[in-house]
DNA sequence: TTAGGTGCAAATCATTTGCAATCTC
DNA sequence: GAGATTGCAAATGATTTGCACCTAA
């Protein structure tokens, strides 16, 4: 647990430091917004770290949610995810490209640890005659919490 | 070739039968629009067929395009892919979930052949506790025409 | 005759953009 | 003061929907 919050501690002063080299303003709406993101381990939407953020910054809008998400982006310290879901999701703890699952039922999404994810994508490679080859690889399923209501159901 | 044609064609007439046996009438528009998806081996998107059904059909609406996709997805028969690109793209020819490749710069789709995708998702099942688990895997990259013209353009 | 199909236009929803006001270096 | 940042409202673009008409078993 310890070195949970240390690790997100961590992501949340890399990533300021980050924004500030890459010669970005560190307004509070944007420190806010990183602060969120570093702990943030349900990889949210736009709209819901938007929700999140009015909490705190009643006036802040949707278009600087995108914006601040963009340059997160850009910099390559936030991976989006199109999970097919309606609207993409943001993975900020884990930039680099990485598997997931998504539940079918309810829009959970999870980290998914594939130590062999190398070798499929260095087959991958070997496979196509494309170039610059990077995975967009998640699974759909369905999550623990959400069987187990589906199994109550039946039973009645 | 012949056996590409040969293919082509019953997948057409497996296709046909099918939407009949599921008790779909096969209107002149859905037959047309089943030739075409049976022998199109590039992913269009319900735009692009849109605009390919027109020539035959000058009065055919979009919503009837999505409708009839929605019906073919419904029988497991096509494959949407959401490769990131705007607009969902469709696999007609092979609607069994596959890994492709998607070029950045053009859009281009191809299927990618990956004999060990069984192995990686019988791991994906093993590493998570979501059930029924079903992939989405494509990679991204720059497909060899791009790259050539890419190359061309950095050597002036 | 009756449910399935069709086409049009309007609605929806995520995301982007134009622009004027504001802030920071 | 120049350039970045913000917020609002309007635009965009893919997809869906409501609804009246049509058409084949």
């Amino acid at each position: 647990m310890a070195m949970m919050n240390e690790a997100a501690t961590d992501r949340e002063t890399e990533l300021i430091a980050r924004l500030q080299s890459a010669g970005y303003r560190l307004t509070p709406q944007r420190l806010a917004l990183v602060r969120l993101l570093a702990h943030d381990t349900s990889h949210p939407s736009a709209d819901q770290i938007y929700a999140r953020l009015r909490a705190d910054f009643p006036t802040v809008s949707l278009a600087t949610v995108y914006n601040t998400l963009d340059v997160l982006v850009e910099l390559g310290e936030a991976l989006p995810l199109d999970l097919n879901e309606g609207s993409t999701r943001y993975d900020v703890r884990r930039p680099s490209a990485h598997p997931h699952v998504v539940c079918r039922l309810c829009g959970r999404v999870d980290d998914l640890e594939m130590d062999d994810l190398a070798e499929f994508v260095r087959k991958a490679r070997s496979r196509t005659s494309y170039g610059d080859l990077h995975p967009r690889i998640y699974f759909e399923g369905i999550c623990p919490t959400c069987a187990a209501s589906t199994e109550r159901r039946s039973e009645e």
